[in-house]
DNA sequence: CCGTGATCATAC
DNA sequence: GTATGATCACGG
């Protein structure tokens, strides 16, 4: 593997290259690219996404947008235990707080990078070092019909409540399979927000997040297809 | 500060 | 045991 590793022109090249990394170990993987390992991912928490981006050529930087635009696929690991199941959310990206009144559900961001996801199952298994963790067997997806208009009752439920300035009102316990959670760099990290009487306040940036039971059921339909 | 990559760690 | 709320690193 020679790095850095240009953008995939095709869906076909880059699940090629995802094929490629099942069964790899993170060391490994780390060596062949040149990267020093962590020795836990307390403060590298997302050490393991990125080294992966970097082997599957996506491009790097922090915009807004799906991983490989041009081929329209975001892609997301997914860390799971001994028995392939979710061991933790899935982040989806930055929830709106103001500016929310032109925005729906099919022009949303959630939509847009969930329409196709690449989505690469890696070993999350605390007790095992970090190290020995190897890549799982990456496949794509698209959300269902009845997906679809799951998240969409979730993220509209969100919004409106975003919408009404009922934002420090939303906890993680509501929505179905979408979740709205904090995501900040620190408790001191304050954005814009619309409060009860639709002034601005401050609030601590949220973020849309997929829960466990959304994650487990796709790994099942792939994995488990009966 | 914002958005990317996420996992941590404590309350439940 | 596990989910929620908090937090870590980095580029722009």
């Amino acid at each position: 593997m020679r790095f850095p590793v240009s953008a995939p022109t095709s869906i076909e090249t880059l699940l090629q290259r995802a094929h490629q990394l099942t069964g790899q170990s993170f060391a490994q993987l780390a060596e062949d690219a040149g990267l020093v390992m962590p020795n836990d991912l307390k403060r590298d928490k997302g050490w393991v996404g990125m080294m992966l981006e970097q082997y599957l050529g996506a491009s790097a930087g922090s915009k807004p947008l799906q991983d490989f635009p041009e081929l329209g696929v975001e892609l997301k690991t997914l860390p799971v235990d001994e028995f392939g199941q979710p061991l933790e959310t899935t982040f989806v990206c930055v929830a709106p707080l103001v500016n929310t009144s032109g925005l729906n559900w099919l022009n949303s961001n959630v939509r847009n990078k969930l329409s196709c996801v690449l989505w690469l199952p890696i070993d999350g298994r605390r007790a095992v070092p970090l190290g020995q963790r190897v890549v799982g067997q990456p496949f794509l997806w698209r959300p269902t019909a009845e997906q679809d208009q799951a998240l969409q009752r979730d993220w509209e439920e969100h919004m409106d409540r975003i919408s009404l300035g009922e934002v420090e009102a939303i906890t993680a316990r509501q929505g179905e399979f979408l979740q709205i959670r904090p995501k900040a760099a620190d408790g001191r990290a304050l954005t814009d927000a619309v409060g009860p009487d639709g002034q601005i306040i401050q609030v601590r940036p949220r973020g849309f997040y997929l829960k466990k039971t959304f994650t487990r059921a796709i790994l099942e339909q792939v994995f488990n297809a009966v």
